[in-house]
DNA sequence: ATGCCCGGAACGTCCGGA
């Protein structure tokens, strides 16, 4: 079962490129995030054309998640559990082919110091809390998105000077890890230890494709259930060399059935 | 020191992204 994650940044302006991506690639199942879009206006007739079933979480213009899926999908939530006034569509948990996944579009917080940090980092205190809650469930699940945390130095192109950007700040990089504390594990550095530069993330700007200067921001996190059964974690690095990229590329895993 | 590059909304240019 291959489970991929991809942040399209707008899936109206990248449909073409994720057309072909799936059909390429065939996920069993997509978490995507950076819709752009209200649910009325994501290309469900296309991608299910594709086979895939699609729950949408959306909002106008920005932010927006998605679960694709060759199984049926069953929606558990579309918001993030612990603050009723919180109407950014960044959480969309649902149960499909046997495993209970989530699409998270974690908020970037920059700049720092700044009510923008101080809501990435209570988004992050409860996503910790609700994936606590999950742990005890005992299930093989996976939270995968666009965390917008490089976890370490070795997840950005220049660690010092990106050391206070939200991405790599100590207080994001702790609740990261919190996640980890949990018994979650990280798919990718997990079975690539060493890897250098390897990103999911490149810039528009500055030329940063064409010089690699990247961050690794996506990931892939899975219970106990879930990790035993991992046997590949790989950065498919070809769409973001396509034309009309998004600027990050997708980050899949494989799980043995 | 600032903007560069994109998409969305809108039709001016600004906001948000990371």
């Amino acid at each position: 079962m291959k489970i991929a994650t991809w942040n399209v940044n707008s899936i109206k302006a990248r449909l073409p490129n994720v057309v072909a991506w799936l059909k390429k690639a065939a996920p069993d199942v997509a978490l995507l995030q950076e819709l752009k879009t209200v649910e009325d206006g994501f290309p469900f007739l296309e991608l299910e054309e594709l086979g895939y079933n699609c729950a949408v979480a959306g909002q106008k213009s920005y932010n927006g998640v998605a679960v694709l899926s060759k199984h049926p999908i069953e929606i558990e939530t579309k918001v993030l559990p612990g603050n009723d006034s919180d109407e950014q569509a960044r959480y969309l948990e649902a149960f499909t082919g046997g495993i209970r996944v989530a699409s998270i579009y974690l908020p970037n917080g920059n700049p720092t110091p700044g009510e923008k940090f101080d809501y990435k980092l209570a988004w992050m205190a409860r996503l910790i809390e609700h994936a606590r809650g999950l742990m005890a469930l005992d299930e093989a699940v996976i939270l995968g998105g666009d965390y917008n945390v490089c976890p370490t130095d070795a997840d950005v192109f220049d660690p010092a000077g990106w050391a206070d950007d939200a991405l790599c700040r100590p207080e994001s990089r702790a609740r990261f890890r919190e996640l980890l504390w949990l018994g979650y594990t990280e798919a990718f550095r997990t079975l690539h230890p060493d890897a250098a530069r390897a990103w999911s993330f490149w810039d528009y700007q500055r030329g940063a494709w064409q010089q690699d200067n990247g961050v690794r921001i996506d990931h892939l996190l899975l219970s106990p259930m879930a990790a035993d059964r991992l046997v590949a974690c790989e950065i498919d690095k070809g769409p973001r060399g396509q034309q009309k990229a998004s600027d990050h590329t997708p980050v899949w895993c494989e799980l043995e059935d």
